[in-house]
DNA sequence: AACTAACCGAGACGGTACGTCTCGTCTTCGC
DNA sequence: GCGAAGACGAGACGTACCGTCTCGGTTAGTT
């Protein structure tokens, strides 16, 4: 019966925060300056967001260059390669890049959103990169036994390193010596994991 | 004449600080806490460590359970097996996984303390990494074209992507299909990297 | 055409409020929880009633112990003593004492409701202590150059200086001391008063 | 041993707040306006004083205009006349008088600024009449069971009830009414009080 | 009987100030 | 002059209410 929660005012905050992340960063950006832009009250980010995390982490995914899928190119090469390489491209906006190594820096020091950023952002990611692994299984590109979990690990893993620490690029050739050495791992005859899943 | 810098003091504030790390994490760490349980000024830590981040690092670092060097076992996967084994037992203490994590997202937040972060904590690892890879090709177990500097991220990329995402654990199991894979990675011919490194 | 004003939603929110004046008193009183407590909405209190203060004027108002009228008891002296008793015997409820005290306190701070405090609430008493005066006169008792303007300021004044500071008892005891002055006061020869009026 | 509080700063947080009291009023001034103006961080201001009301009161008796003594004159006729023409004479300032007005009024929402309110402010000023009458009974001029603090109730209420309800100015011949019908309660022969002091 | 305008409950909204927190610097005094 | 103690300026935090607004739903009185 109340009155309906305001999708122009939502947009508005979304759009505010977009703005402010990019111009600040994450860790420069304030609940009060973002309300301030756009037009809105505090109380109404706190309500619909809980707080700067959350906040920052929807108006990151709302950005369409930031939703990346993963296109079905015929081969797990083929795959790897689309996807990665609009990875890294996204990444090489250094501000973009330190808005989401914020949003992971949060993760480690606030619990509850570890588990939304988990389960919203890096979870859907994981499992889109598991089924190109498992695709290529059922194409026999790839042994029956080869487990796609830790090849995700695999991939995701150094990428993420790089883009936290810092210490080299990530850039194209990156992304073909990853590929290339993630799919000689693929192949290697090894036992499945046991004990490594989230439960 | 000045005072000579207190080494007792500086003691202190290294227990204090473990302390704290151990009871509150790093986020819930702070200097004034620090100081009152060390019996110190706070301006004495920001004389000596100019921040938390630097205090933290130090903290960790000074526990001997914190400082890993590589043994030389005669082959590269029992030098990775012996190292990785040694390094999830002592993340697998929360509180001290926990610290490191933190210590990586201040990295995120504090461009500062990244390049401290990098150079005292992170390069020397990698170094050993890359030590043990190199010895490995002379010693022929590895193709002589095989990249030290990549397998050191293969190896270390995913270790912190679970430790931080914390999706899966560091265990064992792990441990070994990660050296199973990254030695078939090692063995696989592929390209020498161009342009990845630190310049 | 439109519907009437709900004489039952009125009086739910008079009962409301009167409930949340003696359990918080005036200043803990919130528009909200009057709204919630009488399950109406907000906007209900502000179109009728503009606000918390005339709200808290009318719920105050509205129990039949704060509507004091003075008998006329034949003597100046009687009226006051039968008059004065009972207010001091209202005032002795600390919640109901501080609730006007509170609505003294508003008026202070708020322009708008301080005109309506002192016509709706204040000008009465005034006025029907000032006709005791008069009738006094009237009937031989004073005499009659008394101002019974001024005489009503002495007898109130005491009274809610009293109550505001709460540095003594309003109680029988001050209640004849204050009649034994003012008629003391009153039978003294003294100009009549000039400028010291309502415009 | 450690830093001591700056005097300068103290100062600049009263004249700022006195400055602040009379261009928005007592209810207009806040904690964030006056450390700005002060150039002082808000948790100064409430280390010291512990909040708006603790600092009006301060800045408002820091004013030398504000402190009124009372002069010995040689008669309690001439005493309250020199006392209460400073007194209306200052008050003649609107917003002086709006001050004090909203200090009366915090301390009926505040019990715990009333009691300071009354200790620091309001007392005194009744220790200092009580005294103009003893002195007037041991000079004769008073009857000897006149009651002090009743007389001194009937003073300052009056004062009181006219600055706070604001229906009639106080200016000279208020006094002047004031004085003569407190002087002549005093002449008269009244019971002492019983059971109306402080305990 | 349908229309329709105002009333009502609910509560989202833009604001504002609050009092708290922590930071990193600055000042004072004891050793 | 080092070091403890802690006052200081700064500024974001998350909360509390304010008074306004927008919803559906619910009554009356017309038409």
């Amino acid at each position: 019966m109340a009155r309906k929660r305001s999708e122009q005012c939502h947009l508005a905050i979304l759009e505010a925060a977009a703005s402010v992340l990019d111009e600040r960063g994450y860790l420069g950006m304030t609940i009060e300056e973002v309300a301030q832009r756009a037009g809105a009250g505090k109380q109404t980010i706190y309500r619909w967001w809980g707080g700067k995390p959350m906040l920052a982490l929807e108006a990151h995914y709302a950005v369409p260059a930031n939703q990346h899928t993963i296109a079905d190119t015929g081969s797990v090469e083929g795959d790897l390669r689309t996807h990665l390489m609009k990875l890294v491209a996204a990444l090489s906006d250094g501000e973009r890049a330190r808005t989401i190594a914020g949003l992971m820096a949060e993760a480690q020091t606030n619990p509850k959103f570890a588990v939304a950023f988990r389960e919203k952002f890096l979870e859907p990611k994981r499992a889109a990169m598991q089924a190109v692994f498992e695709l290529g299984k059922e194409r026999g590109e790839l042994p029956v036994l080869a487990d796609a979990y830790l090849l995700t690990d695999l991939i995701y893993g150094p990428v993420w390193y790089r883009l936290l620490v810092g210490h080299a690029p990530l850039d194209g050739g990156f992304v073909e010596a990853l590929i290339t050495s993630v799919m000689a791992a693929a192949r290697a005859p090894h036992c499945s994991m046991v004990g490594n899943r989230d439960e």
